[in-house]
DNA sequence: CCCCCTTCTGGAACCGGTTCCATGCGAGGG
DNA sequence: CCCTCGCATGGAACCGGTTCCAGAAGGGGG
C-alpha cells in the first residue's frame, strides 16, 4: 500500500512536490517531475480517490439511476453514458431504481447523498419535487433522459409528436381504423412517456377526424411479450381487427408483428404496424418506426454535467429541447387491403 | 455541510462518542445514542464516505466489469448483481469492456486500482493472468460469472455439457443433418463460452456416430440479427439445409426461426431449433432451450464476494461449481420430416 | 545596485471521519 | 473494605492526499 509519502521519500521531494508533480496543479520544474514520475512508477504507486475526493469534494464519480436495465432503450442509454463517462475519466455508479417505494428512498436519501457521486443523471424516471429539492441542496447538478422533468434538464424526443408523426403515416396511407397499442397508464415509474405517446396518437386521429375512444387503445407492458399477448387477443377477432396498429414501443410492435405471423395474418397486407423508438430488431422484422437515438441522448446528457461540473458558478437553464428523430419506413406499412 | 463535528457539538459530545453512537460500534448508553441521533437527524447529517473509507479501507463498493450491457443474459447478470448489492448495501459501479485493449488497461490499471472498490465481479469476461494478479496483490476478492477463469470463483452453467445436452435433444429426436450456428471464434471477448458450445455440440455429434466438421459449423454474431442473417443465407438453399439446428444462444435462435419463417421453413415441421440460455422471449416464439438463470448466478458472485469480504482470513478455495440448468422443451423442435 | 516578479520547493493545516488509549465510575466478588 | 472488571466517554493520532503560505533563488527592469 504505497503512499505518497512513499514516493516523495524515494524521490527525494517533499509530499506537496510530490502531489504537485503527479497531479500537475503548480509549478514543477520538469527535472523533479520525472524524478516524481519514476519513483511512482517503480513502486506502482495510485493515488487514493478517497483520500483526494476528502479534500477536493470531488469525487469524479456520476450517479446514474434508472429503472430497466434489460429494456432496449435503457440498456443503449446506459451504454451512451457509459463510454462518455469513461472517456471523461469519470466512474459510473449504477442504481436501478424497482416500484419499491422504500428502497426507492433508501437510494435517494442515503446513496446518493454521501458525497460519493458529482452529479446525478436519471433516466426514464419521474423524479419527485422532493428528490429534485435533495440534490438540489447539495448542489448536484441532475439531467434527465426520456423524459422532461419539471426544474431539470433533459434529453429526450418529443414524444406527443413522434406518436402523432408515426399515427399521421398511418393515415396518409389512408388507414381509418387504427388502434393503439400503449403503455399501462397506471404505472407511475414511467407513465409519462406512456400517456404522451397516447396523447399524441389521439391528437393526429383527432386532426383527421377519425374515431378514437376507448375501443382503439389497449395498455399493455411495453415489452415484446407485453405487445405479443395482447396482440393475439385483441387480433383474434376478424370482425373487430383495425387496419393499422400504432405501438407505444417497437418492442410492442414486434410483438404485434410476431403474434399477427402466427395469427395468419398478413403484415402489411392485412394490418400495418409502426413503432416508436428505432430498436436494434427493426430492421429485421421489418418494421416501420419513428427513430431515436438513445445512446446519443445518454452521451449528451453526460457532455451537459460535465459542462455544469466545470462551471458550477453559471446559472445553467434547466430546459428541454426535443432530441431529433427521424421516420424510417420498412415493410410493415403500406395501403390497407381491401 | 454537517459534519460529524456539528452532530457532536449539537449532542454535546465528543467526536469519538458521536461517531460510535452514528456507526454502532462501541459502548454507547441508550440515552446518548438517542441524542446523538436526534441531533444527526435535525441538522440532515449523513457520513463522507470517503472520510470513512479512508481509515477503515473500506469503501462498500463493488466494481462490475462486463463487455455488454444491452444482451439479454448480460442485462439480467448485472441487474442480479444489482438488487443483491444494493439489499447489502453496497454501490455497484459499471465498467463496460469494449474490445479496445488500451481502454482495458485504463479500466484495471486506474479504475480499478484506486482503492475505490472492496472487490471485482467480472462477467463474461476472460481475464488475464495479469490481470488477475493485479487485483489480487490488493488483496481484493475477484469472482467470475458466466465463463471460468484460472484461479478464481466462477458462477456459470457447464456450457460444454450443456450444447451436448440440447444436440442430444435433436439426435433423440431421430435427427441427422444437424448444424450448429455458433459464436465467432475469433473474438477474443469471450471466446471461452463460443468454443465450449461448440466443443458440446462436437462431442454429442461424435458419440452419435454423426458427421461433424467444417460444414456442420456455421459462426456468426451472438445476436438476433446475426442468427437471422446467418439463418438467410444457409436455409437458402434447399438441398444443403440441415433438418435441425444448434443455435449457440436464444439470440441466435430466434434469429433464425424468423429467418426460417420469412423463407417459408415450417417451424419444427421442416426444420428444429433448439437454443441455450432461456431468454424471456423463448415461450413467445415457442423456442425449445436449456434454460439458465443469469441473475440467480449474479445472486450468487454477490453472495461470495460479501462472504470472502466478512471473511477475509480464510483461504477461499477458486473454483468453479456449474450451475443448474433445465432443458424447457417447446414448439420448435419435433421428429425430423420425411 | 536594488527591487520586484516568476519559478520552485517545503512546512503545515486541513478534509471528516474511525479507533486506540486513558480515564472515570459504579457494581460485584473475595 | 478493596480490588477488579465492564461500561461510558473524551483526547488525540491517524488515514492519504491537496493546498495555502512562506521563503529562496534567479532574472529583468529602472
Amino acid at each position: 500500500m504505497s503512499a505518497l509519502s512513499d514516493v516523495a521519500r524515494i524521490a527525494q521531494v517533499s509530499k506537496a512536490t510530490a502531489s504537485r508533480a503527479l497531479s500537475g496543479n503548480g509549478y514543477v520544474s520538469a527535472e523533479t517531475r520525472d524524478r516524481v514520475v519514476a519513483a511512482a512508477a517503480a513502486i506502482g504507486y495510485v493515488v487514493s480517490s478517497n483520500a483526494a475526493s476528502l479534500v477536493t469534494g470531488r469525487t469524479r464519480n456520476v450517479g446514474v439511476v434508472i429503472p430497466h436495465i434489460n429494456r432496449w432503450y435503457f440498456g443503449d442509454v446506459l451504454e451512451g453514458i457509459e463510454s462518455a463517462l469513461i472517456a471523461a475519466g469519470y466512474d459510473l455508479t449504477l442504481y436501478r431504481l424497482s416500484a419499491d417505494a422504500a428502497e426507492r428512498r433508501r437510494v435517494f436519501e442515503y446513496f446518493l447523498v454521501r458525497k460519493r457521486v458529482d452529479a446525478v443523471i436519471a433516466v426514464g424516471i419521474e423524479l419527485t419535487s422532493h428528490e429534485v429539492g435533495l440534490l438540489g441542496s447539495l448542489a448536484k447538478p441532475i439531467v434527465g433522459v426520456g423524459g422532461a422533468i419539471d426544474g431539470i434538464a433533459t434529453f429526450s424526443i418529443d414524444d406527443v409528436a413522434a406518436a402523432a408523426l408515426v399515427t399521421e403515416h398511418l393515415i396518409s396511407l389512408g388507414h381509418t381504423r387504427i388502434m393503439h397499442f400503449g403503455g399501462d397508464q397506471g404505472n407511475e415509474m414511467d407513465f409519462r412517456v406512456h400517456s404522451q405517446r397516447l396523447a399524441g396518437f389521439t391528437q393526429a386521429m383527432d386532426a383527421a377526424g377519425l374515431p378514437c375512444g376507448d375501443d382503439t387503445f389497449r395498455a399493455t407492458e411495453l415489452s415484446m411479450p407485453g405487445g405479443y399477448e395482447l396482440a393475439l387477443a385483441v387480433l383474434a377477432d376478424p370482425r373487430a381487427r383495425p387496419s393499422a396498429v400504432v405501438a407505444g414501443s417497437d418492442e410492442v410492435a414486434i410483438g404485434t408483428i410476431v403474434a399477427a405471423r402466427q395469427l395468419g395474418i398478413h403484415v402489411p397486407a392485412q394490418l400495418s404496424v409502426v413503432g416508436i423508438d428505432g430498436h436494434e430488431l427493426a430492421p429485421m422484422f421489418g418494421l416501420t418506426t419513428l427513430a431515436q437515438d438513445p445512446g446519443g441522448q445518454g452521451t449528451a446528457a453526460v457532455e451537459r454535467v460535465m459542462a455544469e461540473l466545470d462551471d458550477e458558478g453559471r446559472a445553467w437553464e434547466r430546459t428541454w429541447s426535443p432530441y431529433p428523430v427521424r421516420l424510417e419506413v420498412r415493410s410493415s406499412t403500406t395501403a390497407p387491403g381491401v
